[in-house]
DNA sequence: GGGAAAGCTGAAGACTGGCTGAGAGGCGGG
DNA sequence: CCCGCCTCTCAGCCAGTCTTCAGCTTTCCC
């Protein structure tokens, strides 16, 4: 199933999580998604593993068994590494500590959250510390425009709102243009990983998009009866 | 039991099944198809097993007497190991757990499949986490052009649309072109294993199909009567 | 040539996948 | 506390698809 563009090819990057489960979904997913990914699964293993891989960029869960992740973080940077850190953390966690995270040019991540969300952020935080490079945050396709930093979203050059799902939703399929995805692909990447509902809430959310974004031809939204939808020009 | 063509060579596959009828169904043909296999019917069994044999595919029922099968995947992964992975599970499996399936490279496929979906999803998963191959998804025979991923088809450059049966078949036939395959071996292996139904329905596809895409000369659909279809060339 | 078996195909009806309108429920801002 | 946006579900609808059936043609054999 085609998964994920490889846009940050070999980034590497430590994945530090406790639950098994969660951890697999994010190793199998970012390896897919071509990174370089190592893990760990508490606080001390991480700073060890840190210190051995000089990862590009850490993931890290703030909830661990022994070092918190903040704890870890501040262990990671004795000695003056900048290794950036999307952190990820419980809904509820409105912790003051959180909050001056993207100060320092790092980011975080509740959960449950989506992996198209995860790698958003991962993208954005390695677009920022790496090289002080331009750094396009903006996705073309024909003469669909998505800017990732802003949320803005053009077609044609006239601006239009899409609310969040809507956003993360056409962000995936323009990162996997020309690729058919499954509803069920789209379901795993585009909403959060404990959703429970059925396929047809992805219908629902192309139709929406479709109103808003692709109501007169050339159309870019495509349906594959039994197989799935893409993006792509028509004609081809 | 029909002729597969053997695409993938010697790709070893671990198939992991308890029931003694479907696993039976499925070795038997897999390993028809060229793919060197092994089988388990219990999670631990087949843990151990991939550990041993070290399989490129594991094909797993998610629905196993002891563990089931995302503790299977999971233990097989503890170490690193990347084993891409086509899971079997019940149709209406609509709650929880199948969610996530996608991710990673693996895909699955849901009871009562044909044996033609099982494998060119197993193909389609080998190709995609095999080397970093450009990993053609097009088969071609004659002018005739079939793409897996997008399925569209193409005769002389020509776009024709087939449903999705009609494209299982035409697949199939190309698959196995030049080699002569009886109604039952199509029933077998285009049609879902509980299909109950007679043979006329492969009449009638191939009907449809002729309709659609071999409607002038050189025709490439041939009846052997007595024997059953062959896609071939003429004047051989 | 005649009969029988095999194959072909049009038509009919049931079924399915996908699309969308309506609306319930949640959350947040005023 | 009310309002509006957003998410998600549900149900109806439509077009396309699947399956069966019956009558027809072709082929084969005597």
């Amino acid at each position: 199933m085609g998964g994920m563009a490889a846009p940050q090819t070999e980034a590497r990057l430590l994945v530090v999580e406790d639950d098994p489960n969660i951890l697999e979904l994010l190793s199998a997913s970012l390896r897919f998604a071509g990174f370089d990914v190592t893990t760990a699964t508490s606080g001390s293993a991480a700073v060890s593993a840190a210190k051995e891989r000089r990862p590009d960029l850490v993931v890290l869960d703030v909830m661990l068994p022994d070092l918190d992740g903040f704890e870890v973080l501040r262990m990671m940077r004795e000695g003056g590494a900048r290794t950036p850190v999307v952190f990820l953390t419980a809904r509820d966690a409105t912790d003051d500590k959180i909050r001056g995270l993207t100060l320092g040019g790092d980011d975080y991540v509740t959960k449950p959250f989506s992996l198209e969300e995860l790698t958003a952020r991962i993208r954005a935080v390695l677009r920022r510390t790496t090289a002080g490079e331009p750094a396009t945050s903006r996705l073309t396709f024909a003469d669909l425009e998505l800017d990732e930093e802003t949320h803005e979203v053009y077609r044609g050059g006239q601006r239009v709102q899409l609310s969040p799902t809507e956003f993360k939703l056409l962000r995936y399929l323009m990162l996997n243009a020309n690729r058919v995805l499954s509803k069920a692909q789209i379901l795993d990447h585009v909403w959060n990983y404990d959703f429970r509902g059925d396929d047809n809430i992805v219908e629902s959310y192309i139709s929406y998009l479709r109103r808003k974004i692709d109501k007169s031809d050339p159309r870019l939204i495509h349906t594959l009866r039994g197989v799935g939808y893409v993006l792509r020009k028509p004609a081809a």
